[in-house]
DNA sequence: CACACACCCTGTAGCCACTACAGGGTCAAG
DNA sequence: CTTGACCCTGTAGTGGCTACAGGGTGTGTG
């Protein structure tokens, strides 16, 4: 299989392959005469389980610990359930911030009457509020 | 004010005072005979509109583009709304994303039956289903 | 006056996970 | 024989900082 095969295959970029072997995460494979790389079922595998631990947003250095996991199946497992708990907490994290973003976005949305001068905009009146000291509408970090 | 007494008001980096500088989005201050950068009240304002701004995670291309309408009040306020408006819509698909993330996480972690060898973790069990092409439980773009 | 220490300067490189060339080689179809 | 699709290596760019390295300056203490 060649790397073009190997990517359409596993829905990648023919680049992030190439770049996955250079950070080691993929091993390098066999090459055909020309030069070109040649890869086994194998290398779609491990290539699979790489992408499929991306989706879940889960960092190379994590993935590159959980395949080590993987090729050596009889260390403890709880390491694996820690990394996937550390990986909630974070995602959890992220979501409340982007929560209250959202909600910071709206109330500032609605601050503009009616489209008109810049001038006049409650947008922009809003955003500068922090400048005069006034009470932040959305983070409290300069205020307190 | 010297850089630093700045960075401390603002509640920011002095490195990243440097930074905005760097890239225009900052005005250079005038500089003490000693070379020292030497701050106004101005720079205070537009560096806490920067950081409010960069608190509801606005690119720092679009936090230049407001400041742009700022200087500009005789600008029509569309402008203003669209770029909120727009951003708005990029953190509300980051949060279906994540929403969806979490609740894969979460049945994901469910899948360790109880912490033991790797070989039988369910985390990895499910890890590497695509790579036997079954149904994927976190994304399903490798699986059409 | 000597020294320490905090602060300032410039410039460059690193972070993450790719992405995008530049400048070349290989191979099959028409 | 040419076109075009693919492959190779190596390097640089993205965003938004952060972290030095290698210097200069300013203040307080012994
Ligand atoms: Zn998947
Ligand atoms: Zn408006
Ligand atoms: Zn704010
Ligand atoms: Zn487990």
């Amino acid at each position: 299989m060649k790397i073009g095969e190997l990517a359409k295959a596993a829905h990648v970029e023919v680049e992030t392959i190439r770049y996955y072997e250079r950070i080691g995460l993929l091993p390098a494979p066999s090459r055909s005469p020309n030069g070109y790389r040649a890869y086994a079922g194998g290398h779609l595998e491990r290539l699979a389980f790489i992408r499929h631990c991306r989706a879940l947003d889960i960092a190379l250095v994590d993935v590159a610990q959980l395949l080590r996991f993987v090729d050596d199946p009889t260390t403890d497992c709880a390491e694996v359930d820690a990394l996937i708990d550390s990986q909630l907490t974070r995602v959890r994290a992220r979501l409340d911030t982007l929560q209250m973003l959202e909600r910071q976005l709206v109330a500032l949305r609605n601050q503009c009457g009616a489209p008109d001068r810049a001038a006049q905009c409650g947008i922009l009146h809003e955003l500068e509020a922090p400048t005069r000291g006034d009470v932040c509408v959305c983070h409290d970090e300069h205020a307190q």
